[in-house]
DNA sequence: TAGTTAGTTCGGAACAAAACGAACTGTAAA
DNA sequence: TTTACAGTTCGTTTTGTTCCGAACTAACTA
């Protein structure tokens, strides 16, 4: 089934525990406009706690939110923003910290391995220019859904 | 230390046992062209079990590679190819199941939420366009690296 | 053939993460 | 003011991971 594929996607991308992962995935894929907590409960199979705790998490991290019907107290859970622009703004995070990460360990080899350094370094810029562009690259594309948003 | 975080960062990003991603930074960093087994024992303190496990891992993985030098049966062990050309290769591949699963839930949303698919299926495609973008730009890069190579 | 070198494999200990059940809290209706 | 609902919190249990030591193997060496 899709929604174990994209909940083990879940898991292992963004390091979620596995309940958090197959909620998030059981919100991406349906068509269904909010959950409540027992629909949830009852869909995963789990405990009323695992799902409070796991939905907390999942909503500290802004990949959910709630809102509440008129009249009732109940909650209801849906994915914040799309499944894709939160891909897209984990991605834009991560190649931030590779940018950091590759400038570290170029110096490094500058200082420490200064014989294959030439060799080393070259290739440190080739990544760091590699990287700049993915960042451009994603950049531009949050702006088409901004764009694509905005005018719906 | 630089080994530490970049040990982290390889334990997380690349879901390794926090041995492997200690060796791996290892050797990352390091000017010299190979070490023994005994070598990474003295170096991380961790027991032979551990470390045959962990370097084994490593290899099966295609982290590391090793060699043995004339006459003796000791192995020894580098990363292969360098970390920047890993971490684009490994990009590369993320992006490649990432734009598979892509496709899927655009399916996925297509046959099962027909009535909210416009406006998912258009986002899908904007994502769609930045992945074969990302291609192209691992590509191109992995290609500049290969040109450097050659000429050198 | 016995001993040394260079590792591998297996079972379990120690620890960490995830899920659970039961008791609890806060709010709202009866 | 009691009861019902909607969820939270906390201590325990279950499950999973990481590392280790001890016994083992395979290849060489004296």
């Amino acid at each position: 089934m899709l929604i174990e594929e994209l909940g083990l996607y879940f898991e292992r991308r963004h390091n979620l525990p596995p309940l958090a992962a197959r909620i998030y995935a059981i919100m991406v894929l349906s068509s269904q406009e909010g959950f409540s907590f027992e629909e949830l409960m009852e869909i995963t199979q789990a405990s009323k706690s695992s799902v409070s705790t796991n939905l907390n998490l999942l909503l500290q991290l802004k990949y959910l939110e709630y809102y509440t019907r008129p009249g009732k107290r109940k909650r209801y859970f849906r994915s914040s923003g799309s499944f894709l622009q939160n891909m897209l703004k984990e991605r834009f995070e991560t190649i931030i910290s590779d940018l950091e990460l590759t400038q570290k360990v170029n110096k490094f080899n500058q200082e420490n391995n200064p014989e294959n350094y030439r060799k080393k370094g070259y290739i440190g810029n080739i990544f760091h220019d590699f990287l700049e562009q993915e960042k451009l690259n994603i950049e531009q594309t949050l702006q088409r859904i901004r764009d694509f948003k905005e005018q719906n």
